[in-house]
DNA sequence: GCCTAATTGACATTTTCTGCCAACTTGTCG
DNA sequence: CGACAAGTTGGCAGAAAATGTCAATTAGGC
């Protein structure tokens, strides 16, 4: 069963919001784009945008699947293999957003403003900080005491995951991003105890 | 060489607005008080406490005494032992500011609503990435690759210190945040892998 | 084709945050 | 001690972000 109108509309104008909001910040910054702006760019109300996204930084942390009721990465969560669980994450966002219809927003567009802009990156930790909290309690499920559940999906979120991000974007994309991923999980997984 | 009467003024202005900040929000709850009114309460023009504290959110990030040009921290960070700096550094906040006249804020007043407020949550992400930022250069200079160095001092600060600090509040600060850190610590150590 | 529920846009308002400048305070040096 | 320089503060004006409210429009179900 495809998608209601209404889901269809909401989905493309938040698509249509996001191309535009990422057009504008590459033409003349982050800082110096309004929403208003962004709203008379993409054809809707201000008030519709902060409906949408809540807020500017919003832009790079909301899931517009999710905003229609979709969720790709629920069964793909292994807490018994983490550094399994990030390659397929990272695979998945790599393929795009793929409902058959959109080719919309690139993945990873818009990356550089979160490493760049610190209100951006907040937020983006933000909502890490959200998955990292879900991910501890799948590992308390799994028998991890509540205190190093915590630190472990932390780690593996802000350290393994943000960290590859970061690494493979200032390396100007070269080496597949994947590679970071494993080798970010290898880290944790020898306790920083060198190679 | 004490301090000059600037520098007392301005610690005295920022503790001063510390505590009547914390007072208000312990009142009436972060959200529903204005900057206004904390300015108002601690006797400095609004204009001022955005000199201090840049945002709201800085209340929690500030560093009063890197504000007048003192660091206690610095000689305390051995990138070999990550585990003992964490220790060193808690013990060291734990001791307040220190500086021979005032107690004034007590530490870790506040954690309450760094737990519990999304956006200061987020701000002090922000400054623990910083934090992160520095020590990841340590390791590096201390022969890791840049990834693994990213990698490795995000794990132990967002993971390790935030996490036990977390965990401790949630606890009820009955045992000893040491304990925490160390238990957390610990935790990346063994990488994962269970006790 | 209607009725209901969801969605949108417009408006007003509060709050955060910044630039600018004049008044004042502190440090310093003759 | 007394000026001069440098640093600091407060007030004002204004842009932008964010939220509540409500009437108007649009989609869905029957």
């Amino acid at each position: 069963m495809p998608l209601t109108l209404r889901q269809r509309n909401r989905l493309d104008a938040i698509h249509r919001i996001m191309d535009a909001a990422m057009d504008l910040f590459d033409e003349r910054g982050y800082a110096d784009v309004t929403i208003d702006e962004i709203a008379a760019a993409s054809g809707v109300s201000p008030r519709t945008f902060y409906r949408y996204f809540g807020t500017k930084e919003g832009l790079f942390t909301a899931d517009p699947l999710a905003a229609v009721g979709l969720d790709r990465y629920a069964g793909q969560i292994d807490p018994g293999d983490l550094p399994g669980t990030l390659e397929r994450l990272v695979a998945l966002i790599d393929e795009g957003p793929g409902t058959s219809e959109d080719t919309r927003p690139r993945p990873w567009r818009g990356m550089r403003y979160v490493l760049e802009e610190p209100s951006v990156r907040a937020a983006v930790y933000g909502a890490l900080d959200g998955a990292a909290e879900r991910l501890a309690a799948l590992l308390r499920d799994a028998g991890e005491s509540p205190a190093r559940a915590r630190v472990i999906a932390r780690s593996y979120l802000f350290g393994a995951y943000f960290g590859a991000l970061e690494q493979w974007h200032l390396d100007g994309r070269s080496r597949p991003l994947r590679d970071y991923v494993r080798e970010g999980a290898a880290a944790l997984a020898d306790g920083g105890r060198g190679k």
